[in-house]
DNA sequence: TATTGTTATACTCTATAACTATA
DNA sequence: TATAGTTATAGAGTATAACAATA
């Protein structure tokens, strides 16, 4: 029961690393006070292009309604500011404050450094090994890259520890 | 922002793939009316040595107050029994029903085939490679495969779609 | 005094649907 | 008639703490 290795069949082991990745990277921004979802929505408006809140709703595949609170949260922080659309009133143009691409910066690069320290004891080659058999199963998996029903829907229960959910065998 | 592909880093692909790999687990499950907790449950329950609640809880990391919902459901559904422990009577000696048990093994037989198809375009030496890499990731992780301090607590954000919280870079 | 199972409570997260103002 | 943003509400899932019976 405990032990992803190799008497487990290979997706309960996929599905553990993936979880205790995506929680290491949590952490990783816990520091900057940001959940990954507000990195997400902070790295979007990085660019600086003005979007609106429906058009990050699509990026982050995030309902519009959650995405309120999402921005008023960051808002508040002083993190980035809701300035008026130049040509539709309805909307919103979302833009970065300084202190917003300040922190942005520093989580960008405790982001970098995660990713630098998850992978410190992997070769090019073993790295360029996994993502290509990773993106294999993204394939078999039918994962869009590119639009992500499955992923967009977690109601089946499909992100919770692994663990406590039994894995595949 | 759609494609976990060669521009993105690694830790998001890890991720997103160990997301997918759930949720599909979650799926194969669904047409036996399990949540993959439930499944787990019957699984540990499987070997038919009467473990007590707390044995569950202690081994899936799931707290016994949740514990008492998720085994009233199983029992509702005739898949498993409380039987009065033999030498403590605080305790039940929980064990599988017929049902339970035919269910367990159609379960298993369809956990097996969805491995089996997540890897169908995977050679052994593949699925050893792929298995050997993301074991070494464990490793960095600090997953201590055994006793999974970060992975019994979901509370940090860890366990969401990667695509919506927004990855490693 | 500790443990097993249980219940109650509250808290977080989420989706749905309504509502407004604009288009 | 449709869209952007907002609000309200309700539902699921969860943790915490209290409780009774038993050890």
């Amino acid at each position: 029961m405990d032990r992803p290795s190799e008497n487990q069949l290979g997706g309960f082991l996929v599905a553990s690393v993936g979880y205790a990745t995506a929680s290491g990277f949590s952490q990783a921004m816990a520091p900057f006070g940001l959940h990954p979802r507000e990195f997400a929505v902070l790295r979007a408006l990085g660019g600086g292009d003005g979007a609106s809140q429906q058009d990050l709703s699509r990026a982050l595949h995030v309902p519009g309604s959650r995405m309120v609170a999402l921005i008023d949260a960051l808002a508040q922080r002083g993190l980035l500011r809701r300035d008026p659309h130049p040509t539709d009133r309805r909307k919103h143009a979302l833009r970065l404050t300084e202190d917003g691409h300040a922190l942005l910066t520093q989580a960008q690069r405790a982001a970098r450094d995660y990713d630098t320290a998850l992978f410190a004891t992997f070769t090019a080659a073993e790295r360029a090994e996994l993502d290509r058999l990773l993106l294999r199963l993204a394939g078999t998996l039918e994962l869009p890259m590119g639009t992500h029903p499955e992923m967009s829907e977690p109601a089946e229960g499909g992100a919770t520890d692994p663990e406590a959910d039994g894995g595949s065998a």
